[in-house]
DNA sequence: CGCGATTTTGAGCCATGTCAATCGGAGTGG
DNA sequence: CCACTCCGATTGACATGGCTCAAAATCGCG
């Protein structure tokens, strides 16, 4: 599990795009920011491919600094299923193991565990900053419908431009995308487990992708041209002709 | 759009379904029960086919006292995709239409607006009530991952068996499931939707599983035999040998 | 008894999976 | 600096699950 790009390089920059983040999702005020700055000296920080799930019965809320996660399922067969990604801004639901779901670092992960820091003493003045991440854990919640719909109805080449593109909206909104790429620290293998996909699949709709100068993938770096014609592929606008 | 058969021809009996269902999702106190008994009287109605999603921009919670319902999408070529199914005892929510999803009717249909219920008097001893349809909420989320699972994981027979297997057990729950068999309101059509397969391979793999003499399917009633089979098939148990 | 909706079936095609080999870059130890 | 190794990306050959089109067969209902 190497990583495919730092993340996080300046923890500052981190925390900008977070809050970004979790503006955009619950409205924060000023002094809810002010409050989860003076929480991040309380970082938690795991490497890539750490396991978060909570070891105590009880669920733990964590909000992300930097870094990746997903939400995952192994099979007893070793088939895999990635339900969600999540990025600086996120929160992340952290469940006992044997749950519907693992949690898992995708990159090196930093974040705060909201539940211990907002829980004790929710109700002196935290009361907004505990609504925000419930907020943005519904933000959560709403994207699996979208991804329900590529498994369901998309064919490859759907399912990977329409998450390609949720991606890029998502990092756009923390500032982390640029025009027309992102650095995404994503191994095909992974795109094939959240997409239903074999890896071979995915390799070769890229470049199918790649061929019709609509999608670049490489080093970590993903180039999107060509908007519109995406934008329908991917199901976001009414259908279109072919390139 | 016919109704495969009549639910709730008494509504006392679709009653005790509901409040059966909800206890096991979120354990109601006996005054709870009570409270809820009285609130039968304001109860709506739709036809099947109805689209109940609330015109207003405030999401409405609803709760299911007979029938059956299904949240689903449509896109503009006509795909369409159903995210779950609530019976007797589950919770709607219903957000504006132009939302990630529509909620429709898939029979005759009985329930309770309950933030109508609610609301108002939230504080007046009715917060255990609320607690319990958050709850309930809560539980039709988890169930997105098993479908997100069928759907990106699972073969066709697969995702049939598993489904057909979810639905039993929650039929089970509220006492609407014998043994080995429960009637099931939806089409194969409707299966299609829910499972991102074409009708007509819905309908050949209901055909080998048939053969196969694990599942019945006609008329609105499913029979499932050699449960160790089907679990092993459905992925709830480590795999075994062929039938 | 006829009609519309659903279920079944057949034939043929295409998308996607599997298996297996190659390639390329990054890190490692000598 | 080179040989080695590992992981991920690519590619080819081939198998097959699931889709489409189209036509019967059934069922529910008036």
């Amino acid at each position: 599990m190497s990583e495919l790009g730092e993340y996080s390089a300046l923890p500052e920059r981190g925390f900008e795009a977070a809050l970004a983040g979790l503006t955009r999702k619950a409205g924060l005020t000023p002094e809810d920011a002010q409050q989860l700055h003076a929480l991040v000296c309380e970082l938690e920080r795991y490497p890539a491919g750490a396991v978060l799930n909570s070891l105590a019965p009880s669920p733990r809320m964590k909000w992300v600094i930097a870094g990746w996660a997903c939400e995952m399922r192994v099979l007893p067969d070793s088939r895999r299923q990635i339900f969600s990604f999540q990025m600086p801004g996120d929160v992340l639901l952290c469940r006992p193991a044997h749950d519907a779901c693992a949690v898992v670092a995708l990159t090196r992960l930093e974040c705060i565990d909201v539940a211990q820091m907002l829980g004790p003493r929710r109700d002196r003045g935290r009361a907004g900053l505990w609504a925000a991440m419930t907020a943005a854990l519904a933000v959560n919640e709403e994207r699996k419908y979208d991804h329900i719909l590529r498994l369901g109805q998309h064919t490859a080449a759907e399912r990977l431009v329409h998450l390609l593109l949720e991606l890029r909206d998502r990092l756009a909104e923390i500032g982390m995308a640029e025009e027309h790429s992102f650095r995404l620290p994503l191994t095909q293998e992974h795109l094939a487990d959240a997409l239903g996909l074999s890896v071979v699949h995915v390799n070769r709709t890229l470049k199918v992708l790649r061929t019709r100068g609509l999608v670049e993938f490489r080093l970590g770096k993903v180039t999107l041209l060509r908007s519109e014609k995406l934008a329908a592929l991917g199901g976001r606008e009414p259908a279109a002709a072919e390139a």
